[in-house]
DNA sequence: ATCTCGCCGTCTGTATACAATCCTAGGCGA
DNA sequence: TCGCCTAGGATTGTATACAGACGGCGAGAT
């Protein structure tokens, strides 16, 4: 997804175009898209827009709909509490079998390197946190992460989950939290960064993917205070655009 | 799928016949396929062709390569291990779930319809299954299972994974097992059934959890005794038609 | 009033011609 | 001999015309 920038292809472009409408919310959840609209409106002929729809419906964004078509994916907020109970669970099992099945000391270095830097961006301020850097790098460990347990089955599957923007690891960090009391659960979400890679180099399993499901928690439970707080925080978060509004069951 | 058969469109036809071709064996993984040669072979233009090989990657069999095109994605037996480890992962997910938020009655009473009609294929000799029905009956509990936790989210990932034949709860089942054993290590699925019900209908979410994780890994040993046995079975299971042969690591 | 049948419009399915791109093989030059 | 560069073939990308299928709407019959 990275080398798509100066896409070369109508189809990537359509795609590029269609996936950042439907991320914004441009499109309410349910809505078909008509492949002639979308030629017409995006200047290029329908075969590009299949294409591209058709790799959306790949990435989970758009479903396939009886005798053809495609309508935008809905989330509901269940959908979403549940996406990020389903990232918990696999990166916890990614962690147990990193542990069970151990680790090269490279890889160990490599996570312990993304650690030692994820601490360099904590002032001594409370509210003293490098946002930028601790998000870039809270992706990259993650990504780690999900590499340690050497199965490209697993590491796919989060990945594939990861990409819904609020499964995303980095979703709900730049909220509209108070800066000290956002620093604080960034120091928390740290020290869980490194317990859980000291239980997978211990060759603690299940305290791993306790740990690893944990800390998933945390930014869940971030979710739910955005959610039960203030509406126009919720709404202005760009990874909850998608996301349909009214139903809020199953805290 | 079940409404694909008597196909209208060629696209449908032509995913049909890749989708048999792919999961037989007929192609060895890595393998690329190209538009033109499948357009002639099938009798068909390359446009249906396009779409169905991207409706098969949407499936996981085909894999989009730079620049275009697709080629047959390869699986060792490390990621036939691995996915059954995952699938056994995102079904004790499912009767965590389950347990914690709590079923209906009526879900229940189906679950636990299916559960005494399996006990029905049993006859009073160790080695005396029915084994069609039970096959049968065991696939449709776990996908009841899949459903009891209320959750879209988690059962169309658990519905993702078990679309490769050899992640199937009913994969090894019919296997070149003597039919004494065959008939006990049936039994103790059955078992493993009815606890994992009973967990769930108690509240016991990790008991279910656990109970669901050691089920699956019960078909992950079947596979490993037969791969461990005679390489002749291995290489007629259905299942494994599409896994590469060598690579047996991880065990 | 309601049900049914058939027409018609709209949308996707398909074929095909042409364009653009990528990879490779071969030759030329340093 | 090695490397680069070019030319050509192979393969996908794109546009477009036509075909087919589904659904809605209206007219007619009961």
């Amino acid at each position: 997804m990275a080398q798509e920038i100066e896409a070369k292809t109508h189809t990537t472009r359509a795609l590029i175009e269609l996936r950042q409408r439907i991320l914004s919310g441009a499109f309410a959840g349910g809505t078909r898209l008509f492949e002639v609209a979308l030629a017409e409106e995006l200047q290029i002929s329908r075969t590009p827009v299949r294409a591209a729809m058709s790799r959306l419906a790949e990435e989970g964004l758009l479903e396939r709909v009886r005798n053809g078509g495609f309508v935008v994916r809905s989330f509901a907020y269940a959908d979403v509490l549940d996406t990020i109970e389903l990232r918990g669970v696999l990166e916890g099992t990614a962690a147990r079998l990193a542990a069970e099945r151990g680790v090269t000391e490279a890889k160990l270095r490599e996570i312990n390197d993304i650690l030692t830097r994820l601490d360099a961006c904590f002032g001594a301020a409370p509210g003293a946190v490098d946002f930028v850097s601790y998000s870039d790098l809270n992706g990259r460990y993650h990504e780690a992460l999900s590499r340690l347990a050497d199965s490209l089955t697993i590491e796919r599957e989060i990945a594939r989950v990861t990409h819904l923007p609020f499964a995303s690891p980095s979703a709900f960090l730049p909220t509209g939290l108070k800066p000290e009391a956002f620093g604080r659960s960034l120091r928390i979400a740290q020290a869980q960064h490194r317990a859980i890679v000291e239980a997978i180099a211990a060759r603690e399993g299940t305290r791993a993917e306790a740990l690893a499901r944990e800390h998933a928690r945390a930014g869940r439970e971030n979710l739910a205070r955005i959610f039960a707080g203030d509406r126009d925080v919720a709404s202005a978060m760009p990874a909850l655009a998608l996301v349909e509004p009214g139903g809020r069951d199953r805290a």
